[in-house]
DNA sequence: TATCCACCGGAATTTATGGAAG
DNA sequence: CTTCCATAAATTCCGGTGGATA
């Protein structure tokens, strides 16, 4: 039933954008003077995740350089120091020298300053995700170079961020801010996946707009629901997608979605993950001491060994980046799972005893 | 209220990793 | 293959804070 797996990928810009006019027509817009080899407008777009903000700025990039080639590159921010990010920068350029690996961050933003000659499009992929602003500060002295900061929440980001030079930058950005689809268009999409990906008519119209309304507008919600309907319809050996199949196709989609998620964080992150999700919230003194209890079991079969208490403290903060954990309070820290049906991959045994 | 105690998180220090040069 | 170097991660150190207790 499915004829290309590769349609269904997270990582696969579709192949046609839809629904997006007005926000290409911004995009478009904020870039113009690039086609007139002066700087881009600054652009934050906005939106909860798995809409397709990052489709949208890269599905632009690919119009803008319909008409003329424009310097760009596209960077995930989160836990990425400003070095690396001036580094990835100056790697994406194509006539950029790279500094060495003992530059100074000053020689890093000389050397992009000194490459950067015609206008260039830097994509900042979860700015939020940042430690600090001090890159965003290096891009700023690059004249012609603009940004898109793709982010949740454009004003808690900015306000978060507290630096008022950083936040001037932003003032007069041209902010995008992409909702949810709707139920009829979310089903236009899956249908433009099903026609790439799937054999013909092997789902209905009203199928497709039940996992448009199920996932509420949320497209990377929908293309892995739908994947996970066809995968279930041929595990059963049927030639069409039946509605028991849709029904079943969410949670497979869920558990799809936080694999992708949990993927790139180590088995650290994952045994704190599943200690918060057992208990479902607990204090950073319980947390510890179920820590210290399950490490050696926990670590048996692994290279890595348990990690002390200040590190595990980091590791929280970046499961809070990821938005798998919450934490809470000054003194001694709350923390609680964000959502209790993503599960570790990793299982702890008895966490008592 | 004063004191103790454990924890938090910033900063300094050490250790691990990886890549280039000899 | 070793040596060197730089970066990133892990650890240690430590001042600050809040809650418990007398």
């Amino acid at each position: 039933m499915i004829t290309d797996r590769s349609v269904f990928r997270d990582d696969t810009p579709p192949r046609e954008l839809m629904h997006r006019e007005s926000e290409v027509e911004s995009l478009l817009r904020a870039w113009g003077p690039t086609l007139h080899g002066e700087a881009g407008d600054e652009v934050i777009l906005s939106g909860s995740s798995g809409v397709g903000k990052t489709s949208l700025a890269k599905h632009t990039i690919d119009r803008l350089e319909a008409r003329d080639t424009v310097d760009h590159c596209y960077i995930e921010c989160l836990g990425v120091s400003s070095d690396a990010l001036l580094r990835d920068v100056i790697h994406a350029h194509p006539e950029a020298s790279v500094p060495g690996r003992d530059a100074t961050p000053a020689a890093l933003t000389e050397a992009l300053r000194e490459a950067v000659e015609r206008p260039m499009i830097v994509v900042l992929d979860e700015i939020e995700g940042l430690p600090d602003s001090d890159a965003l500060d290096r891009l700023a002295d690059v004249p012609q170079l603009s940004t898109v900061a793709i982010c949740h929440d454009a004003t808690r980001w900015r306000t978060r961020l507290g630096r008022e030079d950083v936040d001037a930058r932003y003032q007069d950005a041209t902010h995008i801010a992409v909702d949810r689809f709707g139920v009829s268009q979310l089903a236009d999409i899956l249908r433009a996946r099903a026609r790439a990906g799937l054999a013909d008519d092997v789902v209905t119209r009203s199928q497709l707009e039940a996992i448009g309304d199920e996932v509420a507008g949320v497209a990377r919600f929908g293309i892995q629901a739908l994947r996970a309907a066809a995968e279930r319809a041929d595990e059963r050996g049927v030639y069409r997608i039946h509605d028991a199949d849709v029904d079943a196709s969410f949670e497979r989609a869920r558990q799809r979605i936080r694999k992708m998620n949990l993927r790139s964080l180590t088995l650290h992150h994952h045994v704190l993950y599943a200690l918060v999700h057992a208990a479902g919230e607990l204090s950073g003194v319980e947390l510890h001491e179920r820590y210290d209890a399950i490490a050696p079991r926990a670590y048996a079969e692994s290279t890595l060994t348990p990690i002390v208490r200040r590190t595990r403290r980091n590791h929280l903060r970046k499961l809070e980046a990821y938005g798998l954990i919450t934490r809470e309070g000054e003194g001694s820290t709350q923390y609680a799972v964000v959502d209790a049906s993503i599960q570790s991959p990793i299982t702890i045994g008895k966490i008592h005893s």
